[in-house]
DNA sequence: ATAAAAAATTGACATATGTCAAAGAACAGT
DNA sequence: ACTGTTCTTTGACATATGTCAATTTTTTAT
């Protein structure tokens, strides 16, 4: 979620993707980048087989493709609407001209370093060695301070064991058990945390 | 490895750290970033037994702490020399302040973007579920192209052995594995491809 | 050269996790 | 409400990996 500043907004073109529509293609040289409006965009890459490996999923808010953009030369992923989706389009050339606006390149340079920060956070959670360690702090990054909170997931079981590193049915189990030692309630998508202490010392 | 520009370079100061002095701690406010010129610079933080976990090492051209000072507010890490130490110093005023320059903006905007990138393809990396897999593509990335390599390892194994989220023993029986097979030849710190394709497929 | 310290390898073993298969639960469309 | 589809859970099982401990190799210092 990064909210736009006017400056920015006006240098974009609202663009509409259909359901399974192509943003872009991996090897597509990269001449621009999208702001999200409405709609989901699923990014991913094809593996040996040919099949579709996800690595990443840009809802409303999102910004996806601007590392691309500025650092490097081409898509390296492809990138699909999975519903009907409204997006802002940015051209590399328009950006890069308006780079002399101190508050463009001020914006872009927060962005990215936020984004940067973000993935540091990302890859020092998979070195955490168990799916335990990693499902526990998933689940307390979604609670703020200490207590008792109850989470609703927005995406689909197999979509958060993905994110998380493993499958669906290591996390099924590992959901199992934080319920039988009495640290979680899990109700279908909902997710009860007893206390965020307790569960914090449990991983 | 980053170039600095001369209209960059100018901002910075020139500072010098002994062996085990500190850049800065976790916690500090994000005041400056770095551009180690010589020696070497480690990144860790502290787990729950307040041991340090190594997260990241800096060489000469490297930068470090820019995400934070760009998009953060305090340092998530302590960062100490383990060398006598010359380092560029620029203060986050000074480097705001230059941001109206064109060239300044663009190249901390393509610096972000190229760490962005990076960062990924680490994320992705450790996707791979096996070590042997993960091994077998950082052998790869170290050489382009078909045919024979020679590598010359400018770590210590252990240190290897962590950045592909592993432990020195299972990183050491994938290597004796690797050999087994007749795709590599290990010497030290020297391994010998034979056949980057084949290995390629070993995968 | 020799001794001491550090790094790397190897073995034995327990276990968390992935794979395969099947059963249950939640969901969507008619 | 019913039916087909998708998602989730559970079980049985093989295995890659971490842990602990001992040994060998390499590096460093005297």
């Amino acid at each position: 979620m990064t909210p736009l500043i006017s400056e920015i907004e006006e240098l974009g073109q609202i663009k509409t993707f259909a359901k399974d529509e192509y943003l872009f293609s991996a090897g597509d040289k990269a001449l621009g980048f999208y702001y999200v409006i409405r709609g989901q965009i699923r990014v991913y890459h094809l593996d040996e087989e040919a099949k579709e490996v996800e690595v990443a999923r840009f809802g409303p808010g999102d910004i996806l493709g601007e590392a691309v953009v500025f650092g490097g030369e081409v898509y390296p992923v492809f990138a699909a609407a999975i519903k009907n989706s409204k997006v802002l389009y940015f051209s590399k050339r328009t950006v890069l001209d308006s780079l002399d606006n101190r508050k463009i390149s001020a914006f872009f340079i927060q962005l990215l370093a936020q984004k940067c920060i973000v993935l540091n956070q990302r890859i020092e959670s998979l070195f955490l060695k168990t799916v335990r360690q990693r499902l526990i702090q998933y689940l307390l990054s979604k609670c703020a301070g200490q207590g008792k909170y109850t989470i609703v997931l927005d995406i689909k079981k197999v979509e958060l064991a993905r994110y998380l590193g493993t499958i669906s049915e290591t996390m099924s189990r590992n959901l199992h058990d934080l319920q039988a030692e009495g640290l979680i309630t899990v109700k279908g998508k909902t997710i009860v945390i007893h206390d965020s202490v307790k569960m914090h010392q449990a991983g």
